[in-house]
RNA sequence: CGGGGCGUAGCUUAGCCUGGUAGAGCGCUACGUUCGGGACGUAGAGGUCGUGAGUUCGAAUCUCACCGCCCCGACCA
């Protein structure tokens, strides 16, 4: 039990100005943070309550699912990352730090590095550790702070450059276990948020830097959401949109036949897609190729797409090149032999083609059959171009962006989409890491075989506001009751009577008894900023005790989430409070 | 890193265009009146106007540079 006075709860009644959602707003306004620098935060006492309680969902479930907390160090050796598989492209978003002083290697690789996250420490530790199929399968979890420098911090906890993260890796010894521990993480993640109180979904989504098989994640809708999820409700199909397909291209599609030979015409000055589309020339996006040129671990590649789609860049992660970026005009003319706006893959018409590490094209282009496309020459565009007769292809995949009302690949019904904040993500990695690291086990035939990884994060801080952003209304934050920093709030009208804060005292208990964590308002304040800071801060459960009240033998109990008010005769108080907390903790279990 | 915007008291901000005493509300301190939905009055404390240069007799105000923050894009839990 605590008492407001002696607590420290800094609510403000404006918010910051570089506060723009509600849930950045409230989580200042309602004294749980304070920002120190860009995704910089303090967490006050009550901010710290609340990630106490998640954190504690978090271990629960863990637990349940046979994970194993351990604990490891923020401070990584960079020897250890420059080891690791992924290297290149993990440094952009880490921290380094020097040792003391200047360091000893100034103006070169760091000596050590903030954690962005751990696979390149658990590994090695597994490796020393574990030989034995016996000893298999493991899964380990820490709760921890994770170091990224993010571009750009935003949204206060939403998108920090220091977070809590729940992050879980499991070792097995071949796919079928790997398979079921990712299985049984995605049934702990579910059960966590439900009894967080949010609604959280699961999608299918991209795997990114952190490569491996496959990979969901956990968003819960909002509109302030970085992520875009495509879904059907009706089939249950749900994908990030770095990930979503569609059925756009029918499985038993037909090549065209060409529509006669390829013809060169002069198209001086078009140099986009809506050009071409234009009059004179008139050749609908449908029906153009867009060829779009990117530079993979050092080499050019081109992508080939219909001219009304967008290119989903997540998508050429699956192509297998560890850093990749479009290319500049500069890079592009000696290999085509044009610029952007009159490119093309046309067979025999690149400059030097030997130079390119593939032609990858998206499935939907087969759609177009005989189409226009550039002719590797400035001011030059060819027609008539067969898609299996005239392009020099490597291989088709899925590259392009999906867009609302495409049919569901299910069930072919239109998808639809809606904003996510991404809480949660869990990853099938298979042997990358193990293999890298050599972390291997002895069969029972004496073989030595890698361990199949999965590895799995909660986005702790960022789920304690995507909480706030699902769950508040205009007067404050509306915290379901298992992640509430308190569960009941005693307000205390008239403290300096020593009635009422004796009544409060044994209320107070009586909650806790019954399983509540209770806060008692004994500040000498007027009414209205009691009952104001009380809707702001969003306590589940409010016990009003007031003078009147008092007199008339009655306390009022108030739920944060319902309008009515309940008064409670002074002899079954106690008895009262303590059922509405038992109901409330069973609905809430 | 590209594009846009903003830095004035702990917080929200006016003043800047058109250079000349830095103002208000909230919060804070003291006293009084109040006391069931962010009360009122009186008196106070609190400001290197982000930093540095420049123009000028004179700069919060004009110019330049730098720093910080916010928003939009690419990355992520």
């Amino acid at each position: 039990m605590k008492r407001w006075s002696q607590f420290f709860i800094p609510t403000l009644k404006e918010s910051p100005a570089d506060a723009e959602i509600a849930s950045h707003r409230l989580l200042v306004r309602a004294g749980l943070v304070r920002r120190l620098g860009g995704g910089l935060y303090t967490y006050l006492p009550l901010g710290l309550r609340a990630v106490h309680k998640i954190t504690q969902l978090c271990r629960e479930e863990m637990d349940g699912a046979g994970a194993i907390e351990l604990w490891m160090p923020h401070l990584h050796p960079a020897e250890l990352w420059a080891q690791g598989p992924r290297w290149a492209a993990a440094r952009e978003i880490m921290f380094r730090a020097d040792s003391a002083g200047d360091g000893r290697r100034p103006g070169r690789e760091p000596e050590v590095v903030l954690g962005p996250t751990h696979e390149e420490i658990i590994t090695p530790l597994v490796k020393a550790e574990i030989s034995s199929y016996r000893d298999l399968p493991k899964n380990f979890y820490q709760i921890a702070t994770k170091f990224r420098n993010e571009i750009r911090p935003r949204y206060g906890l939403m998108r920090a450059r220091e977070f809590i993260m729940m992050d879980a890796y499991s070792f097995d010894t071949g796919d079928e276990g790997a398979v079921k521990s990712y299985f049984a993480m995605k049934e702990a993640y579910a059960r966590f948020f439900r009894r967080l109180g949010v609604q959280a979904i699961a999608v299918e989504a991209d795997t990114g830097v952190m490569g491996g098989s496959f990979s969901h994640e956990f968003m819960v809708p909002a509109e302030i959401g970085d992520d875009d999820v495509i879904y059907n409700e009706a089939s249950g199909y749900a994908a990030n949109r770095e990930k979503a397909t569609s059925a756009l291209v029918p499985a038993d599609l037909a090549d065209a036949a060409p529509a006669g030979a390829v013809e060169k015409f002069a198209t001086p000055g078009v140099t986009t897609i809506a050009q071409l589309a234009a009059e004179p020339h008139g050749v609908p996006a449908e029906q153009q190729f867009k060829t779009l040129v990117y530079i993979g671990d050092g080499r050019p590649f081109l992508v080939l797409l219909r001219g009304c789609d967008e290119l989903e860049e997540a998508k050429l992660g699956a192509l297998g090149f560890t850093l990749f970026r479009p290319a500049t005009p500069e890079e592009i003319v000696p290999v085509l032999g044009a610029r952007p706006g009159s490119l093309g893959a046309v067979k025999g018409t690149l400059r030097d083609p030997s130079a390119l590490a593939g032609v990858f094209a998206d499935h939907a282009i087969r759609l177009i059959g005989n189409g226009t496309t550039g002719a590797n020459e400035d001011g030059f565009h060819l027609r008539h171009v067969n898609v299996a007769r005239d392009l020099a292809i490597t291989r088709f995949g899925d590259f392009r962006r999906v867009r609302p009302g495409e049919p569901d690949p299910r069930s072919g019904q239109p998808l639809q989409v809606r904003r996510g904040i991404e809480v949660g993500h869990i990853f099938k990695l298979g042997t990358k890491y193990s293999e890298k690291f050599g972390a291997v086990f002895t069969d029972d035939q004496k073989q030595t075989h890698p361990m199949v990884m999965g590895c799995y994060g909660i986005g702790i801080s960022r789920a304690l506001q995507a909480v706030i952003e699902q769950s508040h209304d205009a007067d404050g934050i509306r915290w379901p009751w298992n992640c509430a920093p308190f569960q009941v709030l005693v307000c205390v009208l008239d403290p300096q009577l020593p009635e009422a804060m004796e009544l409060a005292e044994r209320l107070g208990t009586a909650a806790e008894r019954a399983g509540a964590d209770v806060l008692i308002d004994d500040r000498a304040e007027r009414p209205g900023v009691k009952f104001k800071d009380a809707d702001l801060i969003g306590i589940p459960l409010r016990l009003t005790i007031g003078g009147k009240g008092l007199k008339e033998g009655v306390i009022e109990l108030k739920w944060r989430h319902a309008k009515d008010v309940v008064k409670l005769p002074l002899a079954e108080a106690e008895a009262r409070v303590a059922a509405a907390v038992g109901e409330a903790r069973a609905a809430a279990a």
